[in-house]
DNA sequence: ATGACGTCCTGCCTGC
DNA sequence: TGCAGGCAGGACGTCA
């Protein structure tokens, strides 16, 4: 599932081949993947724009064409972005096929159906609902360990669910959450409120480290990940929680723990995260 | 503010 | 072998 390191590097693999081209026409096969304006509409305007750069927020990947529109585009579980030869037989559950000036295609691939894509004037990219309320960018200065050590504080709510809570702080999902609360050996049931200030210190650091860990490893992929060249990233190999049901905690030793929190599978180790 | 639950959707796994 | 049922999960809506 697409967190921040697997959105960033798609982001990073599609912008070397995609900057500067012209969408020349777009084929919508899945009218509901678009989510505003509607497909007619959308493969009107989107007609003959060029791409002049590419950012993200969060999950959120976002591609600024030209004369002021954007596409908003979530990938949520198994959304890809895929750059290449329209030669290249079409894979099952296509649903969008972009064609660029080069000759080349750019395709939405997505197994559940579940992402989402969305074009709007440039202006309005972050009053666009999931993006106007979401929280700091966990690799930017806003998010220091002030921030956290504050924002903590009020909350009754369990440490994980917060985590996972993008009004909060955008880009972390159940795999890095897993991870940096490992890291930080916290237990993922902990209270928010109860974190101490060595703990706070340890989890930011955490949430930073497993993200650029990430994000250098190319992403995660445990199951249908790809960039936006096919390549699967190298990430999972890495992961010392998540998926791990069982198997020995590799600081410790213990068998790693399951159970649900917050309605999520979470992996912990509990010699390492105590819940106490 | 918070949590519980349903919704979307397909593929995979388990059990019979 | 085949099939039914459960599960996974990000965001969002509804309800308590």
């Amino acid at each position: 599932m697409p967190e921040l390191p697997e959105v960033e590097t798609v982001r990073r693999t599609l912008e070397k081949h995609i900057l500067g081209l012209k969408i020349t026409t777009v084929r919508v096969i899945t009218p509901k993947i678009i989510r505003v304006p509607d497909a007619d509409e959308f493969a009107i305007l989107i007609k003959d724009r060029t791409v002049r750069e590419m950012g993200r927020r969060g999950k959120y990947l976002l591609i600024h064409l030209s004369d002021g529109f954007s596409l908003i585009i979530h990938l949520r579980m198994t959304g890809q972005l895929i750059y290449c030869d329209p030669q290249r037989e079409t894979a099952k559950h296509t649903h969008l096929v972009f064609n660029l000036n080069n000759g080349m295609e750019l395709r939405y691939v997505d197994i559940r159906q579940f992402g989402r894509i969305a074009m709007v004037p440039t202006g309005e990219v972050n009053d666009f609902p999931g993006l106007t309320t979401l929280g700091p960018e966990p690799l930017e200065e806003d998010f220091s360990r002030e921030f956290l050590k504050k924002e903590v504080r009020n909350r009754r709510t369990k440490i994980k669910p917060l985590l996972l809570d993008q009004t909060f702080l955008a880009g972390l999902g159940n795999i890095y959450v897993d991870e940096a609360l490992h890291q930080a050996r916290i237990h993922p049931e902990r209270l928010a409120a109860t974190l101490t200030a060595r703990e706070i210190t340890l989890l930011h650091q955490a949430i930073k480290d497993v993200l650029k860990s990430g994000i250098e490893h190319r992403g995660t992929s445990i199951k249908d990940y790809v960039d936006a060249e096919g390549m699967s990233g190298g990430n999972q190999s890495r992961l010392q929680a998540y998926g791990r049901f069982a198997k020995p905690c590799l600081q410790c030793g213990m068998a790693i723990e399951r159970k649900k929190v917050g309605g999520r599978s979470s992996y912990y180790c509990p010699r390492c995260q105590k819940s106490k």
